[in-house]
DNA sequence: CTACGACTGTGATTCTATTCACAGTAGCTG
DNA sequence: CAGCTACTGTGAATAGAATCACAGTCGTAG
């Protein structure tokens, strides 16, 4: 939402490669069959068709088939894809084929559940440093990771050649936080905080409201209670007046 | 995809009020303007207008209007909407104006975060009760939550009335619980757990995959730091052959 | 060596989501 | 009380994503 501006003036017009415009959705899901072909690769499967694989994944075989054709192609035909190379070639897209390093602020419960949650490392991500602004954390080392000041972010992720960050701080603020985190060469941020903040233009911002993904479960879960998959309000309740 | 059926045989055809069907999309979006109300309310905000909303929260004013025309008619023309009548609508809507119970799987570093994330009570959701099979834990209370063995589930969830479910346990077996979690009435599950499962019928599941957020949030650096919003693989490796 | 079967990559199509733009209306002003 | 302003709700138009369906190709089998 916030990272979709960019106008469209692309110094480098004349591409002899494909260069089309790749949607988020179409990420996602290579992130998704990563993750499947590398438990087929440790399964020793070498070449897989993409209607085997789209099984796997749920998607449908011309889904699986589009998405991988936006990078070119990948497929040998009448053999399927191969496994491993298609893995390596999406962390090569995603830019996950070399790990890179992360900063995390805020060290609370969830900050430390990141610090040892042991699906990063395998995934290309390396959580290299953390910052809070706690006395009584700053200076410790949590799993491996020391904890710094955030007013010395600047220096430190400069240190460490941080690109990326994810905020699981307080909501107070996030904004200037986020701002400064920007300024000193961060690209993307990954924030479970809820609140609201944007970024400024060349940083990417991703929201993880965990609570939001439970609100929408409740309405799945109460939806199909009711009816079908009709939602309707009782008509008992038109929002009126009500003006104080 | 798989919620997406539903042949348009609607019994009650003459309908009242709209019934429209609504995308998970405007659920999502729904859950954010609701987030953004209730703000606003404890500003002491009564009333606005779509576009002030819409600048709040980051979509057009038009899409706004038509999220919550999908519901019915909520807003006063020239008054705008009421802000606190309209944060409860959308509570009624998603089913979290009453507090709901919510069971969580794994006790580990990720699950013992989300007890004591304060975030989920003041949205309408309990974690209720906690289920591990570690010998340690089982017996133990965390965060005022006793932690049960999974062997009992079936019993435990039904004499808590839990409709919704956690996963943040281990990949083992994840499957298997989630065809139990299913079986004792829980209608929506959140799956922190990177690994693919599949609900049953009726059931609705949401993965929440972390490192695959990242990974998105690597591709978008990573590729607008070469060319701007444009992605293709460098020339060298149309991926041939290699079938060992 | 030729003919067949099956798979990929992609143009064309359908379906869905978003945006535009305006009719209709509530409140405000003089 | 009449006229004006500015808003909502929604039909129509546009943009975008998923699917269909087939041309072209590779391997295989006889």
């Amino acid at each position: 939402m916030s990272t979709s501006e960019q106008t469209g003036t692309d110094a480098t017009t004349q591409q002899k490669r494909p260069a089309k415009r790749v949607s988020l959705q179409t990420v996602e899901r290579l992130s998704v069959y990563r993750k499947v072909l590398e438990e087929l690769d440790r399964d020793g499967v070498e070449n897989i068709h993409s209607h085997d694989l789209a099984g796997l994944v749920g998607v449908t075989p011309a889904q699986l088939r589009r998405d991988l054709a936006s990078f070119g192609t990948f497929g040998n035909i009448s053999r399927g894809y191969n496994v491993y190379q298609m893995s390596r070639t999406i962390s090569r897209i995603m830019g996950t084929d070399e790990t890179q390093s992360v900063a995390l602020f805020g060290v609370g419960d969830l900050g430390r559940a990141l610090l040892s949650y042991r699906g990063f490392e395998e995934r290309g991500f390396h959580i290299a440093v953390a910052f809070d602004v706690d006395g009584e954390k700053v200076g410790r080392v949590f799993a491996g990771r020391r904890c710094y000041h955030v007013d010395h972010l600047e220096t430190v992720l400069r240190e460490f050649d941080v690109r990326m960050a994810i905020l699981a701080s307080r909501p107070e603020g996030l904004q200037a936080l986020v701002d400064r985190v920007c300024g000193s060469g961060v690209q993307a941020i990954l924030n479970f905080v809820p609140k609201r903040v944007s970024a400024p233009g060349g940083c990417h911002l991703e929201e993880t409201d965990i609570a939001s993904k439970l609100e929408m479960l409740s309405f799945l879960a109460h939806t199909d209670a009711t009816a079908a998959h009709t939602a309707s309000l009782e008509p008992g309740e038109p929002a009126e007046g009500m003006t104080a």
